[in-house]
DNA sequence: ATAAATGCAAAGGGTTTGCAAAGGC
DNA sequence: GCCTTTGCAAACCCTTTGCATTTAT
């Protein structure tokens, strides 16, 4: 409830707030999250974790992934690669990405335009719109370059 | 290279102009496909071909999907629901996807703003559009009404 | 006859789950 | 102390692969 500075300190705020436990692990999963300026896969995370001397078990990373996702203050993006990203949901209120088919950069970016029309296609058809997601394939300008 | 009807024997006329074999299986995946009205996933379209019938594996479904893919006259779409949906190159040159989060229904549409503006954005940050995704995620009429 | 496709089962990658041990509250 | 989380390994789901057998050409 406490208005607190940091993103993890609002998630510790969200645990006390309804009795979970503040465990090293989450909190620690959460800074490695909250700190990455890029979609982190769980792997990656867990790698980073191992990298700082924190052992936190893989199922473990999943389970506060899982609670992260509910407290709202992280989002999950499915790229098509096979497993999930995870990401602050502080920088992000509504974006789109685009994706180097080349080298697999991702950029995002906002447009007022694209959020209208999705919701007025929703409507359109009866639907509530809730969220949506554009995602555009492309080659960037250096794999062009690179011809890679 | 002759010029069929069916997109059925527009597959089969693709394999037997690279030499491949057109075998049975090949045919009932490629049939199934073609008249189903919905997106597959793999396992929708082995249990259809049983309930046909004609047994046929997973190994093989999946095997005569990638040959499928690579004729161009399936595309493949991920959904972020674990796994992969296939459906017919033939009516669909680009569209974008609307989802019930309630029910899962999945209804398609047009929309020539949408292209242009991701061809725009593309651009204006030095990619090469190549092809792009919208998927839309709300609640249908009936979803709404039952409250589910 | 030859080269490719099939079927089965085992392996593979990402994710989840069961259960005993550890740790917040 | 009670109840939740942790860690580990096994289980899971979707998909791919190895290999002996069948099949199209």
């Amino acid at each position: 409830m406490a208005a607190d500075d940091t993103v993890v300190d609002r998630f510790t705020s969200w645990l006390r707030d309804r009795g979970l436990p503040v465990t090293a692990q989450r909190v620690a999963v959460a800074e490695v999250l909250f700190e990455a300026d890029r979609h982190l896969s769980a792997e990656e995370i867990a790698a980073e974790l191992n990298g700082r001397g924190s052992k936190v078990g893989t199922a473990t990373v999943y389970r506060t992934l899982d609670v992260l996702l509910e407290s709202g203050l992280v989002v999950e993006r499915d790229f098509g690669e096979g497993f999930r990203r995870f990401e602050s949901a502080r920088d992000v209120p509504q974006h789109e990405h685009l994706i180097c088919t080349g080298c697999g950069r991702v950029e995002e970016f906002r447009d007022d335009r694209i959020e209208r029309i999705a919701g007025e296609l929703a409507e359109s058809r009866g639907f509530t719109r809730e969220r949506h997601r554009l995602v555009i394939y492309g080659r960037c300008r250096s794999c062009r370059a690179a011809n890679s």
